[in-house]
DNA sequence: CATGAATGAGCCTTCATTCAT
DNA sequence: TATGAATGAAGGCTCATTCAT
């Protein structure tokens, strides 16, 4: 009989942590993760700040879950990515291709102030950052197959192990990412990104072929 | 005849200043710029708080200096250091040999710790981060040096103007730098860094050159 | 259901708010604001010192709201006491009425300390003062309304404009009061209100109706 | 024969003495005492924080020793200004000249910087303010010489003591002086005060003689 | 006398967290 | 669950005064 009540309860109970929620994510999304504090969140959220801790075990705690779920929604966007191409797509095609979506992405979904935050915690060493090593990993993997691809189809050089490589490709695009978080609104993440891995496919040296 | 009194008092006081310079880098470096106070610098230092404000204006003043003075300490080292190398010197053989230097500069006069406040800062939009921005533009100097003798050796692609060129290589500099602060100790900056700028000088594509 | 220990909460955050602002009044009747700080307050008050920031703004915050509230109760008491006289009743017994009762209120519900505090915060030229002067405004009303009955009446000079004559009594009653201020409590400012306000109306020189 | 350097020396501590007076009166005079601090005064004299101290006792002695100066400055300036009438001159002439002279002084020669500091001091109730007093006293025996050369020209009322009248005098003259520091500068002392004088003179109410 | 570095108590304010209702 | 008052440890900074040179 309290049955409905308690759906009742239950469900208000998760508006208000998504009010939490959504108001901490804007908020820190605007000033950063050290700039905005519970009351601003709460206040903001319309709710008494003894609710937030009803629902998140502290400031931190919900940062980490923000952290979360940030590597989470990349990960489903681009998961099923790499399996759109087929077999004989060349791979320097599918990485150029990757790494625009990959940015597109970051630009649309994420936003720069996010990844400016999650840099930010990440150099601090504070808070746990496992979940961005996770997304780290997924993203290597995704590269990993794309180099693989490359050296079976052998337009990859071999000289560097298909490992060593991908680490190259991460750090790069890390680098990138970075570098949009600094310079942001004056930097075109897609644009850049796409330059610079063409750059990284092709090389800068004059190769032989190039030769006369 | 109170020159030398003069001389001592103002020592005296030079040594205060490092004192809480020295104690603020040590801690700073540890423990980074938001977990120390100016109690514990003074703590440190053994000095009275009062003294602090003698000497720095300010928390924020401070770390700027400091900051300030990681940059100089950078372009003091590697100022001359392109002039060594005769204009036959191949581009290449020079970026790599830049690279290294750097590196080198980066891992024993910087440290991590710095280099990690440095782009906590950065990504903080907080403080004037102007030096870096001019610690940046002679990195770029150098290296568009660099990419100039190898356009006018005729071993650079001539594809990307120099410009466009020369800010790739800086901001895959940047990239390596970013990775070492969130690596470290596990990522051997010099190492990375003579890699991953080989793998630029040659491209991953195979050229038309390597074919058979 | 709950409404009753909603209530009681609020009573009791009431009655904090209520042991700050009169432990608050009290120490700055005592001292002056300048030498009484939050520390002494929220001692005196017995509560912590983040109290007083839930219940106030800050320190000047309080200062201003215990000023309008000065002001306040000085409005609540003679707004409509000027109606209790008949329009027959001659303006310059009116006025001395107003001008004892004036001092009655200062004397009884203000205080000189509060008093004191007030014209040194409006000297110091800092805090928002605008209550202090709507106070000025509602007293020069008054006076106004007497100004004009006494001229109504023609038992006042017409040489000076109404508007004119009444800034001149109000500037006196200010006069009065700060005398009074730094005076106490050598100095009855009833006694000597009336005493000064029946020089003014009679005036100083020998009239010619006084000419044998 | 060290004579000279001796005078030499005395000479100099005293232009020292008088950069740190002069410029502590112009930064009270355009600041207050509370918001001006020792720093600030030595700095603008030119000289080193010690100097202040070997020269001024404390930052309140200092502010005391001013103060003093200002009445003596003011004592000095009308002192023997009565003395330019004769004794057939009217009293009330002479009062609405001496209540201008004294309006000269202050607009001029004190400035109402330096009587709201005056003022606040005085509230405040720290310092001393004797001189102060002593000032009123000097006030108080010019006005009263007047009030009595009314009395015995029989042109001012007899009904109030002479102690009284001139008590009253004083007293509207500090009224004004106080608006005068509050409304400045929007209100002309001179003006102000003959006007209110002109009013204390001749009164408020319709004298007999001025009926038809 | 002059100097200016050194002192340290004091001040206002912030904020994550707790807990009784 | 929801509330919001209460907490108290920090934290950055100011400033009159002292004192060795």
């Amino acid at each position: 009989m309290s049955n409905k009540s308690v759906v009742s309860r239950k469900e208000k109970a998760e508006q208000t942590r998504q009010k939490i929620y959504q108001s901490a994510e804007e908020l820190f999304y605007r000033h950063g993760f050290d700039e905005v504090n519970v009351d601003n969140i709460v206040r903001h959220a319309g709710v008494a700040k003894g609710s937030f801790y009803v629902h998140f075990e502290s400031k931190n705690a919900l940062i980490a879950t923000l952290i979360q779920d940030y590597v989470d929604r990349v990960d489903m966007k681009y998961q099923s990515y790499l399996d759109t191409f087929s077999p004989e797509e060349p791979a320097d095609k599918i990485l150029l291709s990757l790494v625009k979506k990959i940015a597109e992405i970051l630009e649309r979904d994420i936003g720069v102030a996010s990844m400016r935050n999650l840099y930010r915690v990440q150099l601090s060493g504070e808070l746990d950052t496992r979940p961005v090593k996770g997304y780290s990993r997924d993203l290597y993997k995704m590269l990993r197959e794309v180099v693989d691809r490359g050296l079976t189809q052998k337009i990859f050089h071999s000289a560097l192990p298909a490992e060593e490589l991908t680490r190259q490709l991460l750090m790069a695009y890390r680098g990138l990412t970075y570098e949009w978080c600094i310079r942001y609104p004056d930097y075109n993440l897609e644009e850049e990104a796409v330059r610079h891995f063409e750059l990284l496919l092709k090389g800068i040296l004059v190769s032989d072929g190039d030769k006369p």
